[in-house]
RNA sequence: UCCCCAGUAGCUCAAUCGGCAGAGCGAGUGGCUGUUAACCACUAAGUUCGCGGUUCAAGUCCGUGCUGGGGAGCCA
């Protein structure tokens, strides 16, 4: 897409309300129409009398900045596009170091002072955004291999110095959150969200790899008793309306969607193996490091498969997802390296090269009766494994993560095979260091008796699961999945301690601004 | 929702026992220099989170509300 034009001296340039720029020479009129491959403009068309769509001299196009530091050779003419990181002022020049949010680095440019340069320079500091034009040439100063050098200057958006709250220094991530809008034009959230993409790339390519279908299962639900957490209740009626029910957009309650299982289930037993990835919605009053009422989760689902099955999936893709950006952000992950988490590296090392610990929650609650730790919960069998009981195990006794599975049938939902013991079924958490539980998983139960039982046992109005019972009438297969929280593997990539950071716009209690 | 901690300049923080509101960074101005989170000098910048109280006197003590952080529960 053409997007500057290059003019020779005798040119003259119009640019139209659409950012169109005509070019008019000689007594013939070309025009490049901005943002199209065609070159051509209809309104402009209409506006001149002998539209052609032949371009004069050269269109030049930005290069971005990753392109540029990459170069394998001097480049003669370049456009440069970016918001000006620090400006710094010499006798006859300036620097002006550009990031354009492509890659971490900053470009270094150099511009010789002329009358119009400076009146330009005057107006620019530091979050301003430019143009330059230039040639990418070999930096002759220390500490950059390439720089350009400015021929013209073009300031596009200013940035009021006494007002643009991101300075030329570290900023708090408490600050930070407060201005989430411009928080993505620092070093350390810029390189957040590009590994975020590309997480997010990488967890489509390993299962397009392993031959999954991607699912998309609905947002809006009309089951609320999905029972995996507070729900948010969606509604077309005014609010404070005593409207009854039958009158709403669907004629009954509909909420925002806890979990994409019981949907990605139906296709598991249609497809084989499938996978979700989307939003997810918890209207739970935790406020944690580790929780936000929108994330979003991927939940895999594989037919003829059990929980061991389950456990490998997980350990390969997070195996897999980890290297993956190990491989592909390194400028970025060592940034979360030096400032943020100095054991980053050693943690991913760790998880990568080891395989995980498999541990059945029997032995679990051995192991925690055992130890001299004193926990402020008792230990008991039967009972939820606590935060401080996961992190002992996952922090201090493995060292590394660890799936514990086949929990005790009381503490996990109706879903969950019933196990040969009668007392627990085939459910598995894995636990990370630090982020504690980063996937919940289960085999599923596929015999339509049990699952009856099950679900009379847990008082589950059948009804309002006709559909989810019917795979298990017809044809009915052992399957399972898990769900992996989205932004907790970020976490885990990135090491920041607060789910917030990992989140373009975080939703938590009383907070929805932005 | 419960427990703990904090809120002072644009940002990060200091201010002794209740006794004149401070520093670094950032910003502005001037200077200097192929500079590298540049450097040097000067300048401006405050409802000490809000409300109420104690006191001759409150940033400091008490009450209350709000906001932020940490921990717990719940979970991904």
């Amino acid at each position: 897409m053409p997007e500057f034009l290059y003019l020779r001296k005798e040119s003259h340039v119009a640019v139209c309300p659409l950012g169109i720029i005509a070019c008019v020479g000689a007594g013939v009129v070309y025009h490049a129409c901005v943002g199209r491959n065609s070159g051509r403009c209809h309104l402009f068309s209409e506006q001149l009398e002998r539209p052609k769509t032949i371009l004069r001299g050269k269109i030049m196009k930005r290069t971005k900045i990753k392109a540029l530091l990459n170069a394998e050779s001097a480049m003669p003419e370049i456009v440069v596009k970016g918001w000006v990181r620090t400006k710094r002022d010499s006798k006859g020049f300036s620097f002006l170091e550009l990031n354009d949010g492509s890659c971490l680095k900053n470009i270094q440019t150099v511009i010789d002072h002329t009358p119009e340069i400076e009146a330009e320079l005057a107006k620019i500091g530091t979050g301003a955004s430019v143009a330059i034009e230039g040639e990418l040439v070999e930096s002759p100063g220390k500490g950059q291999k390439w720089e350009v050098r400015g021929k013209s200057l073009k300031m596009l958006g200013e940035a009021d110095p006494e007002t643009f709250p991101l300075q030329k220094k570290r900023h708090s991530d408490e600050f930070l959150r407060g201005i989430a809008h411009l928080r993505p034009r620092t070093n350390k959230f810029g390189a957040m969200f590009r590994i975020r993409s590309e997480l997010a790339q990488a967890i489509h390519k390993f299962f397009a790899e392993k031959d999954f279908f991607y699912i998309h299962t609905p947002i809006l639900t009309g089951s609320d008793c999905e029972g995996a957490g507070e729900m948010f209740r969606v509604s077309s009626l005014e609010h404070g309306t005593k409207a009854p029910i039958e009158e709403d957009f669907f004629g009954k309650p509909a909420h925002l969607t806890v979990s994409g299982q019981l949907e990605a289930e139906m296709f598991s037993l249609a497809l084989g193996d499938v996978y979700t990835f989307g939003p997810t919605f918890r209207a739970e009053n935790s406020n944690t490091p580790r929780h936000v009422a929108e994330f979003w989760m991927i939940e895999p689902e594989m037919a003829f498969a059990d929980l061991s099955d389950d456990m490998d999936l997980g350990e390969e893709m997070i195996k897999y997802t980890v290297q993956h950006i190990l491989d592909n952000c390194a400028d970025d992950v060592e940034l979360f390296g030096k400032w943020v988490d100095k054991t980053l590296m050693p943690t991913l090392d760790t998880l990568l090269k080891n395989e995980f610990i498999r541990l059945p929650y029997t032995e679990a609650i051995e192991i925690l009766k055992k130890t001299k730790k004193k926990f402020e919960y008792p230990v008991e069998w039967g009972m939820d494994l606590q935060t401080e009981h996961e992190r002992f195990l996952c922090e201090e006794k493995f060292k590394q993560p660890l799936y514990v599975y086949d929990y005790p049938k009381t503490i996990k939902p109706f879903y969950m095979r019933l196990n040969d013991d009668d007392n627990t079924v085939a459910a598995m958490d894995c636990l990370v260091p630090r982020i504690g539980e980063i996937i919940g998983g289960s085999q599923r139960e596929e015999r339509l008796d049990v699952l009856h039982a099950r679900m009379k046992e847990m008082d589950l109005p059948e009804e309002e699961y006709w559909w989810y019972l019917d795979s298990r009438r017809f044809g009915t297969v052992p399957h399972a999945g898990f769900g992996l929280g989205f932004e907790r593997l970020l976490m885990l990539v990135t090491g920041v301690s607060n789910i917030r950071d990992a989140i373009p716009f975080p939703r938590t209690p009383n907070h929805l601004e932005f």
